[in-house]
DNA sequence: TATGAATGAGACTTCATTCAT
DNA sequence: CATGAATGAAGTCTCATTCAT
């Protein structure tokens, strides 16, 4: 039961990301999913083993992708400045390239019960630790402070680009999201304060 | 109907809190509820429109009197940076106070519906306000940087803070959170890198 | 309790025809019906006995002068034949006097449960012994054929009646009722068929 | 979704004639219908839009019937008076036939909402069409009035004949329903009237 | 593999009625 | 007589999941 890979298994994924931000995710029945992937209620259960199951793959087979993609990125890089930015424009980009995707992150996914989220945590943790490779190297090159709380820190970066994002999706992606990174690095890397 | 005030209001609101804390939203029944606060099941609904308005409510209620509150701490306090400390002091502290509405306000809000996220949203504002007038008069008072997007910082703000609440309910609050209130203001002030 | 005469008795019967001919039968609660008749909820229950003895005891009062009115001028009248139109064209005319009331007794008091249904019925029994009088009137006098079934007979003419006043209130009495007395008559007295 | 066909269509129909007269519109729970059809509760809501639904098909497939059986009957007949006489005798045997159905349509379904109340009126127009082709015809061979208002002949014909079915009903069918249809027909025809 | 008809548990909300004031 | 806040029973419908074909 419940294979992970072939063709349908992404046409459901897919069809998934569609239904649910079209129509939220209280309104996104298996059965409308069915539908929009072309194939039998039931067939869904042949890949996955629940409705939570197609949040749940969904949700890892897209962050997966994009921390794949974002640290093959990274290491192309070797300035901790430029690593930090490049970190936060392709999170910003990813979800201007998918809008729907950043529909169903921000907004439709955290309406999944409390476990569904401990789980959606765990697969956030490659992301974050993405986020603490910089952080280690940057304290390591002395170029942030050596006694930075990393934990902390990642969690002050990882909300505040979260927070931007999901901003710009409930203000209906009316403004550049792309161009906040710049101002929102700058923050992050010198702070509020002048010196 | 929906009466806004009364001693009865308040049995509920604060009958939801712990309810809502202990079984999660989906499994917070009316009648739970009810049998909470001591009252029938149908006087809910003289109180409130329907289930979803218990949860607006009592957001509303908590904020606002955190915000007021807020609001006249700070007024007591002249330095910039003080004036940010203390507010993420505040910010920490109110749900180190209250546990049950932390999980309330961290984990089961966010689960409702899109509309009542926009409404969440509306009541937010209250509180970004304020974290807007102290990044105002910083700037103002040439503390913070003249080209500061406080569009921006807010939500880089809120976000950091937010984030590390969350972290900290979904880690069964078992570090001391009020403790982060330095690190994190130090993050966000001066950033992360070295001078 | 449930005493049956006052200023209030009278004024609830009739916020309740207002009321009932204005939002249908299932969207009439108590509460808006005493809100009509600018009385509290529980003062309805010092005159009538429950929900259900508002509406017998409107339609118990309507038809009771309805039958007392037209039994008067009945007894004015000495041609049978005269007497059987103007028992239908009274029948029409109460009607197109009282909207509200042909809307509440030929839709609205249908939709209430079996047991009024029969309570209802004894009402008009009234009505039929009415028609019933003039039938054996005009057996009597050799008017009628003597081997008239008068149970019957007077069904078919309640019927009759019935129905035309039913479609009118159906069609949202946008043609004149009166005026179809004389039709009416003339097929009961002659029937269908030429000689 | 509604499937109008279907085995289990008709066992629902069957199964909703029978709770309902047994006990009533309003205490005919979809559940007791359900059991009553040997299909589970939510069975019923593949095949009906939702209980008023239910009333709806029911009286439209049981007229549907009934229409057509007549049709077909009254074409075999010459005579115009023979053909108000089959039609009368029909009207009164279906529901001798199955007296369920005639609790369910005299006193039942009356009991439904407006609304419900005008798409009924909707499905009995196939039924008073009946009635006016055999009035047109028998004005056409001179056998009716030349002048005859069929509008309001055929709401007398029905309004007479529903009447008499529904006191029959209301008198718990302890009378031979069935020898009316010749006192009607012949008060129809020829009136109360003497010549 | 794939289908899709059938299942059945579960809860929000309304509103007639009461009764302490 | 009058009030109106409080009560609490009760039922429709949805939708994730199964399983015979």
């Amino acid at each position: 039961m419940a294979k992970k890979r072939g063709q349908k298994y992404d046409q459901i994924i897919e069809a998934a990301v569609k239904v649910i931000a079209e129509n939220g995710y209280h309104n996104s029945q298996v059965s409308k999913i069915a539908r929009e992937a072309g194939v039998a209620d039931g067939t869904i259960y042949l890949y996955f083993k629940n409705k939570e199951d197609i949040l749940i793959s969904l949700f890892e087979k897209k962050m997966g992708h994009f921390v794949q993609n974002s640290k093959e990125r990274l290491s192309e890089e070797t300035s901790i400045e430029k690593k930090l930015l490049l970190l936060i424009e392709m999170h910003l980009k990813q979800f201007v390239a998918d809008y729907d995707l950043a529909i169903v992150t921000q907004l439709e996914l955290r309406q999944s019960n409390i476990v569904l989220r401990y789980r959606i945590n765990e697969i956030l943790k490659g992301y974050l630790d993405l986020i603490d490779s910089i952080l280690a190297e940057g304290v390591e090159a002395g170029y942030f402070h050596q006694d930075l709380d990393r934990r902390i820190a990642r969690q002050v970066i990882f909300g505040a680009i979260d927070e931007v994002v999901t901003n710009w999706v409930m203000k209906d992606h009316k403004y550049d999201l792309v161009s906040l990174a710049v101002p929102v690095h700058k923050m992050l890397l010198n702070g509020l304060k002048t010196n």
